[in-house]
Formats: structure tokens, sequence, C-alpha cells
DNA sequence: CAGAAGACCGAACGATCGTGTTATTTTCTT
DNA sequence: AAGAAAATAACACGATCGTTCGGTCTTCTG
């Protein structure tokens, strides 16, 4: 869980190339997306070059280049491979929480648990692209787009659920209440990105919990207690 | 005040080439510094082309290339200007208000103001700096690393003055409020680049408003209220 | 007014980029 | 085992990059 392998690294499941036939050439695409992500979080997707990539991987420009046929579809393609690892690691652990506000709790703890594995080199990849990208007009900047969308759609309905449940004083906002723990998971990069593991974490952690807290009702306290450790105090 | 002009790219105090004659090409490096601010925040300070530069100021690159003396010098100083930019837009106009409670919320209003202005055309360089740079070891880096945290610095202070004066509830953790809010600068400048005005700066504003009303004491409370506008619900 | 200093330009350099073309090797099918 | 198909390599292309050099202006100084 320390890096990215070559398994975690597992290409799109609608390959770019729509054929139906699936070749050998796969677990070399599969080595090529796996030092793409290592090189594109340190470097950013556009300063990711082919040639160095190849060097990396001991392989040919033109060979490398034949896999994709174009440096946008690669960037695609590496995205799509992130979008990938952030989905294994940081989505799906947390499916095992009820919903409402304990899947909630448990997603932001998993992006946490994400965000600071040094997974990625330089820090979330889809993070950086969207930085990158943000107005930069193409396919990239979309599919980066829907995918940043889908994650925080995920919040908000999480956040509704627990609304719906009574988990949440009522006239809470959830949408207000996910931007505002999606927040914290981006300041947690930055700051452990650009500073270092320093206090990050635990003031990440301590944000989402206090944040959480101060919405929840009796019944989501009750609830989120069972979760995690310790009760932060009332508000900080 | 929509764009960057000429005289808000003033460089640096300390020249980069520490001679104390002033030449007649300050006017030139100025402009020069403008341009490129307004290029960088939107593509990046790496990719950043000295020849494309010098093709928007209509000037040659090697005339350009010479008041710098090589790209690295020319992104350092990029970083300067911005962060004079930054000064003028985010903190001098909120050093009016009393120090405290009340300077710490005019510091976060003048920054998501500063941010939501489309004074650089791709968000906050700085912003875009640090995330381009986080893990690429060099001086660009450290300028900015440094930056950030003396804008951090700037938060801390005034929440620590806002817990002397009784303005927070009694063992409030000053740094932790502070991370806090900054989060929320950082999630609005993401939010705005990448999706567009939309609720961003409303979201943020709620954010900030809710956490510094929870934070506060009652006396804090009180001189909140005297400076903006609403009161926000108790706790969203 | 002479001359030095600085600002700026045009051209060129080696390097690297993304991308083709063509050929060779590897793998799969039969 | 033979032939088709896919994977990879070698090489070359035009473009662009940061940087250097030599020269021409402009501006200031004495």
């Amino acid at each position: 869980m320390a890096l990215v392998t070559e398994a975690e690294a597992r290409p799109d499941a609608v390959p770019p190339h729509p054929d139906g036939r699936r070749a050998r050439g796969d677990s070399t695409r599969r080595a090529i997306l796996a030092a793409s992500m290592r090189l594109a979080s340190a470097e950013g997707l556009q300063d990711l070059s082919i040639a160095r990539l190849a060097g990396e991987l001991g392989m040919s420009k033109s060979g490398l280049f034949a896999h994709f046929g174009s440096k946008e579809e690669l960037q695609l393609s590496t995205v799509r491979a992130a979008r990938r690892v952030f989905s294994d690691e940081a989505v799906t652990p947390a499916l095992a929480a009820k919903k409402g506000i304990e899947r909630l709790d448990a997603l932001l703890a998993a992006w946490h648990e994400y965000i600071t594995n040094e997974l990625f080199p330089g820090g979330c990849l889809l993070m950086e692209a969207a930085a990158e990208f943000d107005n930069r007009p193409g396919a990239v900047r979309d599919l980066v787009a829907e995918t940043m969308a889908m994650w925080m759609g995920l919040l908000v309905e999480q956040a509704e659920r627990a609304l719906e449940r009574g988990e949440l004083a009522p006239g809470s906002d959830p949408a207000q209440l996910a931007w505002e723990l999606h927040a914290f998971g981006l300041a947690l990069n930055w700051d452990f990105q650009l500073n270092g593991p320093g206090p990050a974490r635990e003031r990440a952690a301590a944000a989402v919990r206090a944040r959480l807290e101060a919405a929840a009702s009796a019944k989501g306290r009750k609830r989120l207690a069972k979760t995690t450790g310790a009760t932060a105090p009332a508000v900080a």
C-alpha cells in the first residue's frame, strides 16, 4: 500500500482503442500508467515528458507513444488510472460504513489516509491536475472536473442521508457541510505537500471531527462516537 | 482594480542586480512582470515561456531575457511581484480593522475578494506556484513556502490576539482556527477556478462566518456583528 | 561633446519536445 | 510450423525551449 503498484494502476475499463480485442501489451500499459502517475504527481501532467517516461521504463519513445497516439490521450489515461486509485483507496473502504453520518465520516477518514499515504509522491494526482488544468479548456480539464464533481457529489449525498435520518440538526445545509469538509481535505493535501507531515494530519482530523459534531444531532453524535476514537473538544 | 496594472506589478524593493544604480529599464521590467504574472497564473510558472512572453510584449526574446539572466530569476521576480499584489490586496486593506477577531475577519474578507476579483486570470498565483513547486526543491519553492508561511502567521497572530482579548471562547486553539479558516480560502480559489463563480463565494463566506462565530465568545460575537452584515445561522 | 553604460535586437547554439515513418521482433492463431 | 497481428524499436522531422553572442541604438555622465 506504500506505492502505486501495477495492479493498482490497472487501466480504465473502457480502453481508448475501442476494439474488442485485448492484447498482451496491457501489462506494458499498466507499467506505463503506474510510472506516469508517479511522475505526473511530482512534476505535473503537462511537464510530464514522453521521453523521460520511456527512459524511466527502459523502453523507446515511439514504442511507448504507440500505446496512446497522442500526449493528451496519455494524460487522459493517466487521470483515469488515478481516478481508479482514488476510488479504490478513498471510496471503496468507506462503503463498509452505514449510510449517513457514519459513511460520511468514513469517506473523509479514508480520503485523509489516501492523501497522507505516500501513494503519489507529489500528492493526490487529481488535485494536481485540477489545479494545473482548471482554466485550460480541453478534455483533460473536463475529465478532472467531472471526477471531482462526482467526489463532491458523494459527500453531499451522504450528508443528505444523514439529514434525512435525523443525524444532523434540523435545518442543516448538507451542501454547505460537504463543501467545508471538502475544504479540509484540500488543505490537508496542500499543507502536507508544502510543509511536510508536520501537524497537518491532526489538524484536518480535528477540523472534520469538530465540524461534524457541530452539525450533528444528539443521535448523530452518538453514532459518530461509535465509529472513531475520542470526542473532540466541544468547539475548539 | 480589475486587472494587474503596471503600478501594481512594481518590482521588488531589493533588485536582483544589487547595484546601487536605478536605470530607465525599470518601466520595461514592470511591464514584463505584469504580463508574466498574468501568463503564469493561467499556464503555470514552469510552462511560462520566455518566447511567448516576449511576443506578447512585442519585444525580443534576448532583450527580455537580459533583464533577469535566467528563467529561474524571472520566476522568482514574478513570485515577488505577485507577493506584492497579494500584500496590497489581501493584507493592507485589513490593517484598518482593530486587532483581534475584527482584523482576522477583515483579512479573510479581503482575501476572498482578492481571490474572486479576476486580478489573476488563472487564480491566485501564489497558490498556483505552491501547488506546482511543492515538491520541486529550489529557490522558487522556498520563496513560495516562506510567503505562505508568513500569511498563515498573520492569521494565527490575529487569532492569538483575539484569544488574549477574550474574543474567543477560553480554551480555543488559535492555530487550529487559523488552519481551518485558511482551508476555506484554498477551497474558494479551487472551487472558483474549477467550477466558475457559482456559489463558491457564498460558501466560503458562510464557512468563515460560522466558524468564527462558533469559536467566539459573547464579546467576540458582538464585535463581529459590527463589522459585517447579517449573522449566519447558529451552526448551519 | 565625447564616451561609457545600459537597453534592446537578430541570429544562432544545442537540447528537448511531440509526432510521424519504417522496420524488426514478439506473440497469437490456426 | 506458417502466417497474421500486435508490440516495440531506430531514426528523422519540425517546432520550441533556455541561453549566448555580437552588434546597434539610447541615455546618462563628465
